[in-house]
DNA sequence: TATGAATGAGGTTTCATTCAT
DNA sequence: GATGAATGAAACCTCATTCAT
């Protein structure tokens, strides 16, 4: 009930101005725990990483899902901007999209708790997101032969959904090798960026 | 209030000739559990689930990755049996994987709790044994065009691991759908039987 | 999500002019907070069904025994205030106040956090008054039978006790209802306004 | 996941042996807490002082709730107990149960948590064997004019309700005193017994 | 003076693991 | 060997309070 007896060491509050810094500072945070722990790591050692208060992190992102979800985000909105240079190819979206998958493996992972959760709604948006940046690559890829002749939109998210999810059970060091196999396997081009 | 205040009611301690009882109602218990709530499920529910004490479980399974490699070892042991018949195909072995995966949600996840962490040695074996079943068909099944022209065992090993990881973050019910149409991706016939 | 990347969009600050009416604003959404979960209900809820800052809160009420006064206050002067007129009778005012408890729970719970905590030195000075104000009645009372021979001031004021503390303990629906039957044991007459 | 790294100094695990002495424990410290702090003191605290870990309080008493019924429980046997000798008047009974509210401060308070919320049922069912206690010796109560002509087991239930809430917002040592005069308001004699 | 974000202590609860019986 | 209670380290989350703006 009463609390804070003391008042000695608090960290500075650094005020408002500080809310977007904190907000960037909690995604970094996220996508380096949750790249090191995997996605179920504890939130907390996500705040203090980020340099913020156990409330911050809860005021800014008031689930888990809410941060896995808004580090998806990120990315989906990286592809989409790629995706307006229309010198741009299907091969270097699935690129961008795996980079990503190598670099933070939270992707997919944990965006619904139990395997019986249906998956959040906020998802299905970024898939769809997803499917249209990739969707308008499609015809070209498929008259260049970088996908297989048959090759659907759905095809192609199926695909990306596969690699993520194995990338996930993967040792970073591993990961690049691995999925190229995976994308030489499934048929399609695809052209990773370095880091 | 749950009490039992004098020691009056415990269950009788069947002896050793529960001990093997035991072993099969926990992994019978943990097939269920980890379907129904993923497989960092809490061992509780597993001992209580089994109708068994929690210190059987920890007897049985000193930890939790020993109690999902005994399940996957299972899998594994009734894939060899159905390979032992010469008129298997591969089709068949792929589609008696993939009836595993679709129930059991385990198989892959979680045998390496954080993505950084060296896959469990006895993981390696198990994989190696499916790597044998697989292989011992995989030449018919080129010949039989089952598999696309190139195809090596490794190749299937990897589809295997998509396949799996990807079911992983599906609801049940889409499951077998969802197999089916990753396996057509994979350009691999496969023969899911019914449950 | 969250956010508020940019401090655009603060609400205005109203300036002075805007005390007074934040102050009321904060008394009637504490009022209603309380009422419906708790005298200890957080008081950040307070502050934003107020629609006002956490800050202002603090500024008005430094802590949540000077905002329980502060409603109690106003039950007290508004008693005073019908006390005003000499036609207004014991039972009246009684009805007065078990209104008040009956409408917000408030009262006395709470005044003081602990059982052991000596009640607020405000608190004493709510109770004098509402002395004072029955006091004035009580001789009429006795003389209409309105109260048993011999009541006291105290008596009196130890019965209003009595009822807000059962009452504190009711869901709302029944107060009414259960204060009459209390009344009735205690034998005194009140007339509780309609609200 | 891994946790428990090191393996010092915990307490022993004095065994199931342990069990009923541990419950017993609670309770007391229950008891005690909740005397000195009120009835939503942290349960933490409740553990530490019964010398037992978080665990164990959590497995005995799932919530706070269960914990204060099983408080309200004892006392209620207690009365029962005592009202199995035919000679112990209604003035006997109304002491005990006055001595407990003295002491124990609990008794209603907090058995609903928020004033919306309904009476857990298991309170209902302590409330009615207390008035099967009372009751018994109402008639004789009523015959010997220890309580107002007309007075029903009701009347003597709320009379119990309203002195233990009024109680409870009462400093440790002003309790008995109040209570004697809160007894005689409502014009039933009572024997508060020594502690 | 108002605002609302930041802070972090602390309460609640869960669960892997141990261990007396 | 089996049992199930005990343990306590954490994880989660809330909320009183402060403070830059």
């Amino acid at each position: 009930m009463s609390t804070h007896v003391s008042g000695a060491s608090r960290r500075a509050n650094a005020g408002p101005r500080a809310a977007a810094r904190n907000r960037a500072a909690l995604l970094a945070a996220a996508r380096e725990i949750f790249a090191e722990r995997g996605a179920q790591a504890p939130l907390n050692a996500v705040a203090r990483r980020a340099g913020v208060g156990q409330g911050s992190l809860y005021r800014h992102f008031p689930d888990r899902i809410a941060l896995v979800l808004a580090l998806f985000e990120e990315q989906v909105s990286t592809v989409e901007e790629i995706a307006h240079d229309p010198e741009v190819t299907l091969a270097d979206l699935l690129g961008v999209v795996t980079r990503h998958a190598i670099d933070s493996v939270v992707s997919i992972d944990l965006a619904s708790a139990s395997p019986e959760s249906r998956p959040d709604p906020r998802l299905v948006d970024l898939r769809e997101r997803t499917a249209e940046a990739l969707g308008s690559r499609l015809e070209r890829a498929l008259a260049d032969g970088d996908v297989r002749p048959g090759t659907t939109t759905d095809d192609v998210l199926l695909g990306v959904e596969m690699v993520a999810a194995a990338l996930t059970r993967r040792p970073a060091a591993e990961r690049e090798r691995y999925a190229l196999r995976a994308w030489r396997l499934l048929g399609m081009k695809v052209t990773v960026p370095g880091r």
